[in-house]
DNA sequence: TACGTGGCGCTTTTT
DNA sequence: GCGCCACGTA
């Protein structure tokens, strides 16, 4: 008698991760919902990364193609996590999911339509410095006279303009609404807005809030290629929803107009970018948009011990405008509530934070699991001294950006007029850099090539009668471009960085600045990272979108890890809260929590700015996951010598004091022999 | 017209 | 305590 085996076919779907085992309850049930939009609330530290990553792993495992998948998040960087993530979960290449912040994925898709929209392909990203610079050739084009009469500077028409295109209104309704004191200004700022616009179609150039506008206008105007994206977007997953503005909101809505399976991440309590527009009300409408929305919350904290997370809970539950949410903490309590260390000046500050560090240090804390956290650059200054002086390696992720400092950007402006000749602000800057060529002299220069087809053609031409006196110089330049586009290094960023070098840049640093050496470097490591491009746009595309975040993934260099060589060293990290989100340590110090520091002065219009502080202090506290020390002076003296007295940041007093452990620090006298670092008695 | 020096005014957060 | 702008000089 033989056996009779049938192969079933229809074996029901393996799936290599164990959802249920990997996740919570709440997690799960976000990870493996059905089709359609989902909404999901997921509070501080409740493993809202995890539950992304698994949903596009689950995505994934049930057949849905990666290129149809569409993963909006707040960086680059937590895009490539996340995709690397799933990869190693999933264990087959991924790398086709659209992964990325909303700019560089605007960047692509854009690259793609540019004509449909009157650009070219090749069109240039102008960073916020640029987007200035070109803003006030406009305000110079329109015949205003800024010094006749008071008008604001490049950088506030700036923020105008980002301000009304983020929210989508006029700038003439904006203005009385948000900037009442420049009301009377606005044919001019109008007409300053018309220039500038118009010049940054003329010059194939886009700010980042045309990456923006112009997604969404290709979108909306061009049905063919609208449909042709929603049809692809299968499944769209937007990661930190609170801080999408409303044409971020628009773009996705667009998006998913045909399949509808978008899911929606984020936490009112950290919306922290009202400032460029963010508008956390859209969490609020998602539902309103999307009736048939389920909904879901992640309202277990696994970072932070209980005693963190009731002194959060405590602030954040002063906001009116918030959604109500109960965080669960399971770890366990330490009995060690949050340390408030009131200090006697800025530089006792410093010293009991670099004091501090140290101790935890030996008690066997990394460097790397410990953070100072700020509202403000320079809050860090004395701190950083303190660091130097007690040979504490840190780095700082907040302040001085990498890819605006001066010799980056006068190397990136050969590459860019290489790779779009129109590029104005690129030429005036190269240009420049040409012995006795100032202002007046490269604007005539660019006079004339403005007008021309082919620019780099007629600069090359030994007849083009616009060189400046210094004809060896001029000479030098002509040959470098030659060599920028010779077929050799055409494409090739690295290449063209090292002739640029070669070529007498590095000459003109060493004779230029102290620190050459640490310039010609930096541009070393930028040839390094520019060697993996296949195409000089690519490359600068990169750089124009990627900010100076520098935790960097093990297996990949990015050009976050190019700013400061890489992090194979323990290192201090220092930091804006805003560059915070997201992020978490074992220690952390929130330092200047001083009324008027934190929160900012400036910030404090409203009632709503206020409430932004605070989500922006409950940002700061939910990052710490063991110990938080939150320090403050008692006395400032700012820079005429005047001391100031220093209140507490309101929002300490927000919080029940039997919450917080108050310490009061004294220093060691110095005895002769004894070494100078003072011993903070808690 | 390029480039060096003195006075004034003021610090938010960033794709 | 510093960066930006305006002015004067080569």
């Amino acid at each position: 008698m033989t056996k009779r085996y049938v192969i079933k076919r229809d074996t029901p779907r393996r799936f290599l991760v164990n959802y249920r085992a990997d996740l919570n309850d709440e997690q799960y049930s976000v990870v493996t919902a059905g089709a359609g939009p989902l909404l999901v609330i997921a509070g501080a530290g409740s493993g809202k990364t995890r539950a992304v990553t698994y949903r596009v792993a689950w995505l994934v495992e049930s057949g849905v193609d990666p290129s149809r998948i569409l993963l909006v998040t707040f960086t680059n960087r937590a895009a490539r996590e996340m995709i690397r993530r799933v990869e190693t979960l999933v264990q087959s290449d991924v790398r086709k999911i659209w992964g990325g912040t909303f700019h560089s994925i605007a960047n692509r898709i854009l690259r793609r339509h540019a004509q449909s929209i009157d650009y070219l392909p090749n069109f240039t990203i102008l960073d916020s410095e640029d987007a200035k610079e070109l803003i006030e050739l406009s305000i110079h084009d329109a015949g205003i006279d800024t010094k006749a009469r008071r008008f604001p500077k490049p950088e506030v028409i700036s923020d105008i303009f980002s301000f009304a295109t983020n929210r989508d209104m006029m700038i003439r309704d904006c203005l009385p609404r948000h900037y009442p004191h420049f009301e009377h200004l606005s044919p001019q700022i109008e007409q300053v807005d018309r220039i500038y616009q118009a010049r940054k179609l003329e010059r194939n150039a886009m700010d980042y809030d045309d990456l923006l506008l112009n997604w969404k206008r290709l979108l909306v105007e061009k049905p063919e290629t609208g449909d042709y994206w929603a049809d692809q977007f299968q499944y769209i997953l937007v990661d930190e929803y609170q801080d999408t503005n409303k044409i971020q909101a628009e773009i996705i809505d667009l998006l998913a107009s045909r399949h509808r399976n978008v899911m929606v991440v984020g936490d009112d309590a950290q919306s922290i970018y009202s400032f460029r527009g963010a508008h956390f009300a859209n969490i609020y409408t998602f539902k309103d948009r999307y009736a048939d929305a389920q909904e879901f919350r992640l309202e277990t904290n696994y970072r932070s011990r209980p005693e963190i997370l009731m002194a959060a809970n405590a602030s954040i539950s002063q906001n009116r405008k918030q959604l109500p949410k109960t965080l669960r903490a399971v770890r366990p309590s330490i009995g060690q509530a949050p340390a408030l260390i009131p200090c006697r000046d800025s530089d006792q500050q410093a010293a009991f934070v670099a004091g501090r560090i140290l101790e935890l240090r030996q008690d066997g804390v990394p460097l790397s699991d410990i953070a100072v956290l700020y509202r403000s650059h320079w809050h860090a200054m004395e701190l950083q001294m303190e660091l130097t002086r007690r040979d504490i390696p840190y780095t700082v992720r907040s302040g001085i950006r990498f890819f605006e400092q001066a010799h980056i950007k006068d190397v990136t402006s050969y590459l860019r007029i290489v790779a779009n000749p129109k590029d104005e602000i690129a030429w005036k800057r190269v240009l420049k850099l040409i012995p006795s060529v100032g202002n007046a002299t490269a604007s005539r220069i660019w006079e004339r090539i403005s007008f021309a087809e082919e620019p780099l053609a007629l600069v090359l031409r030994s007849d083009f009668e616009a060189r400046p006196r210094a004809a060896d110089a001029w000479q030098e330049f002509v040959k470098l471009i030659e060599g920028l586009i010779s077929p050799d290094n055409i494409d090739r960023p690295a290449a063209q960085i090292a002739l640029i070098l070669s070529s007498g840049y590095e000459a003109y640093l060493e004779n230029t600045y102290e620190n050459a050496d640490l310039r010609i470097e930096d541009l070393r490591q930028l040839a390094n990272y520019a060697a993996r491009f296949g195409s000089t746009q690519e490359f600068l595309s990169e750089l124009a979108l990627v900010n100076t975040e520098r935790f960097s993934a093990p297996q990949t260099t990015t050009a976050e890890d190019v700013v400061m060589g890489g992090d194979e060293d323990e290192k201090l990290v220092l930091s804006s809260v805003h560059q915070a989100k997201g992020l978490e340590w074992k220690e952390v110090f929130l330092i200047w929590a001083a009324d008027g520091k934190f929160p900012s002065a400036r910030s404090l219009r409203d009632s709503e700015s206020e409430e932004e502080e605070r989500r922006l202090f409950y940002v700061a506290l939910t990052r710490a996951k063991d110990e938080l020390y939150i320090t403050y002076p008692l006395v400032v003296t700012d820079w005429s010598r005047q001391t100031v007295i220093q209140k507490p940041s309101r929002f300490i007093y927000e919080v029940p004091r039997d919450l917080f452990e108050v310490w009061s620090v004294e220093e060691e006298s110095i005895d002769a022999g004894s070494d100078d670092t003072p011993q903070l008695i808690n």
